[in-house]
DNA sequence: GCGTCCAGGTCTACC
DNA sequence: GGTAGACCTGGACGC
């Protein structure tokens, strides 16, 4: 069981909605799937460069016109300065406390489905778990694979591979370490996993992660988005479209999937033919029209598909079922 | 039941 | 530089 070690309380730029924004409408988790959520208050974990895990429980204190979060931080011992300081820059990035939306607001004023999905979400942030390895897994998982079985190997390798940490009277699954996977042979990875292919990667971009190749949330953060687009596809398995979920820098990382329906919210029409040539269409004008918003245009629609196609009457189709 | 097809990308070999 | 073809697995579908 951890220990309660310290409390931060962090301010925001209003508007501020701390519920949208660690727990989105379309069912993503904020740091790992299986954290808890239960009347506004959220109880998750987070990894830290020593690779230590710290259990964090977070509410709001505040509204959305004058907001105030509240995390307390439970280890199972004290933190260093340097490891209180880091968890503290962890939560500001995963809270999105440090962002203000009144920019994208404003241009979302200017095209239907951004201004609807806005109304919905008002106050949301765009921010989640600022782990270069955890993303990396989760974009590999998605790759080539109906959303089901994506859920099957992230559910499969935190329960294999992950820990379990013990606090405030509840039990959080971790994501397991770049270590921890760097350790376990390919094959075992494979079968155990249900990964496929992917064994591979995941355990390349350990090993790599372990050596210091890949660089961290911060140092991308850094970075101009090219070179850090550059930099996350230079990790093999990591393509456009996962590097775009895996930088701090947001793209629009649509998919065969999800191109259909941006096809049809930003168009009007639907996309006839292989939806692979709509998804260039689809990026080219994310990029020109929101250009830094873009990722969060692309979180707020995601996020809102339920309102939007009921507003808009546009058939979105039938693959909005709840994620794990 | 059983065989076949193909999916929320990416890599590699080949031209 | 551009582009087929291969890659794991498992659910859907046709027979």
């Amino acid at each position: 069981m951890l220990k309660r070690v310290c409390d931060f309380t962090l301010g925001a730029p209003n508007p501020y909605n701390f519920e949208l924004t660690v727990h989105k409408p379309a069912g993503w988790y904020w740091f790992t799937p299986f954290e808890a959520f239960e009347r506004g208050t959220i109880w998750t974990a987070a990894r830290l460069s020593s690779d230590d895990v710290v259990g964090l429980k977070a509410s709001s204190l505040g509204s959305v016109e004058k907001p105030e979060v509240l995390v307390q931080v439970f280890c199972e011992d004290r933190l260093s300065n340097a490891l209180e300081k880091e968890t503290l820059e962890i939560i500001r990035e995963a809270t999105g406390v440090e962002e203000d939306v009144k920019e994208f607001y404003l241009l979302a004023g200017r095209y239907p489905v951004l201004e609807q999905a806005v109304k919905d979400l008002y106050g949301m942030r765009a921010s989640e778990d600022p782990e270069v390895f955890h993303k990396v897994i989760l974009s590999i998982t998605l790759q080539m694979t109906r959303i089901e079985r994506s859920y099957k190997m992230l559910r499969l390798l935190l329960q294999n591979y992950g820990r379990t940490i013990v606090f405030d009277d509840h039990s959080i699954r971790m994501w397991p370490s770049a270590k921890t996977l760097s350790q376990v042979e390919e094959d075992e990875l494979r079968e155990k996993c249900n990964l496929g292919y992917r064994a591979t990667w995941i355990k390349k971009a350990a090993e790599d992660l372990c050596e210091g190749e890949i660089p961290s949330w911060m140092e991308l953060k850094k970075m101009s988005r090219e070179e850090a687009k550059k930099a996350l596809m230079r990790i093999r398995g990591v393509g456009e479209y996962s590097a775009d979920i895996i930088t701090p820098h947001p793209g629009f990382p649509v998919d065969v999937w999800s191109v259909k329906i941006f096809y049809t919210l930003l168009f009007g029409r639907e996309l006839e033919g292989n939806p692979r040539s709509g998804i260039p269409v689809v990026r080219e004008y994310a990029e020109k029209e929101w250009g830094k918003w873009q990722g969060y245009a692309f979180t707020y629609v995601l996020n809102d598909l339920k309102s939007l196609s009921r507003e808009l009457q546009i058939n979105v189709g039938d693959t909005l079922d709840e994620k794990p």
